[in-house]
DNA sequence: CTACGGCACAAACCTACGTATAGCTCGCAC
DNA sequence: GTGCGAGCTATACGTAGGTTTGTGCCGTAG
């Protein structure tokens, strides 16, 4: 442990806040709660703006009024799950309705506050929050690794790699590709090395994890 | 198929809607609609009732008022979750507030309609409900039957499986557990049979679906 | 043209896996 | 006590998995 920064201020992997509202004194209200329990902050006044901002690489949350200028919360909701960006986000309303929260909560809002806002209830719903994001980027990167070796496969090797994560020998792998039992024996070796797999049971879990389809061996009833 | 009972009117396998409103005249509105695209109903008037009547053993869902005499239908919805079933619920309310919506989605609910309902909104969200309901049955259904062979394995037997799944080689197994290498493969072929595993590939996927901690072989970043 | 990488195969060799047959102890139910 | 199943091991044998070394073809980038 050469690392004794921890009461330290705010660095690199903190979480951070984004706050997206075009009421200034919203923001400021907003932006003073959420650094009083040391949390970083960031604040936008619109969609658009918040679209051209990079997203962030540490765990965060949005908090989003959903009556913005332009385009409403939900807008900006579906641009960013259309745009692959999966920070979690809250709600923020002064007069919204079932419908609209229905749509929200089905689109994977996190959570849905309704004016005046209660500090904790907001703390509480940031909490959890992060909390989420932070799981998803810890799933996130434990599968980009494998991910990132699947793709420095050659085609063969991934052929022979279904087969092999699907439970068959190599000598119906052979059959199934046109290939000599001896061929598949070193693809799959090399599968092994390239993928950093110590196991069979490694490349399964590694497969399945990339989503990658079975030809044989189903689970069955 | 000696089966062409096709067209046939309301059978065993067929998805049912579980409607529960104290209001007798929604009842019947409900029941009408469900039935009038050919799906089976049963009615009950409060929440103690439907907790009597047995769950279902086909796709179905919950149409539930949220205000009910006794209990509201929040509360039918936590105490559904806490007796383990989880059969989806469409919430349909007069004069429900935005918090209630929220924690109703929070806890599972697949929709939460207004009065007045429109009839196209309604079958929409049975629809969902039922096909969500269906796919949750059939993933439970699927491992079951793994489920219920794991239950038969000795107590052994589950031990060497742990490992074995680990990605250990049998002499890492035997050496774990303190036994000859011969006796971990004798097991090993004794587990696979017991299971119905016809590969390593498909035991590793047997226990990951049974959620069995792993001893060793990470997935490494 | 040459070098390189992907693809494919072979012989030889070693390790790991898996089964059959057989035998042992222990605890428990009848 | 007898029988039974779980647990454990041994010898022997056959199959599957895996590496090394070496060969050859093909296409393409330099």
């Amino acid at each position: 442990m050469t690392d004794n920064a921890k009461q330290a201020g705010p660095s690199a992997g903190d979480p951070i806040v984004l706050i997206v509202d075009d009421d200034p004194s919203m923001r400021r209200a907003l932006t003073n709660l959420f650094q009083s329990v040391g949390l970083k902050v960031e604040a936008f006044s619109s969609a658009a703006e918040i679209m051209e901002a990079k997203p962030p690489a540490v765990p965060s949350c949005l908090v989003l009024d959903i009556r913005l200028p332009g385009s409403s919360g939900l807008d900006l909701q579906a641009d960013l799950a259309k745009a692959n960006i999966h920070t979690p986000i809250i709600f923020i309303t002064g007069h919204g309705d079932i419908p609209m929260t229905v749509r929200a909560m089905k689109s994977g809002a996190v959570d849905f506050l309704t004016k005046p806002v209660r500090d904790q209830d907001m703390l509480d719903a940031v909490q959890a929050a992060i909390e989420r994001d932070r799981k998803r980027r810890d799933a996130e990167k434990s599968i980009s690794g494998v991910r990132s070796r699947f793709e420095a496969l050659t085609a063969r090797e991934r052929d022979v790699l279904a087969l092999v994560a699907s439970g068959l020998m190599n000598k119906q792998v052979a059959a199934e590709l046109g290939l000599a039992e001896i061929t598949v024996k070193i693809y799959r070796g090399q599968i092994m090395r390239k993928m950093g797999a110590k196991s069979l049971a490694d490349l399964v879990r590694m497969t399945d994890a990339l989503g990658i389809p079975r030809n044989r061996g189903h689970l069955q009833t």
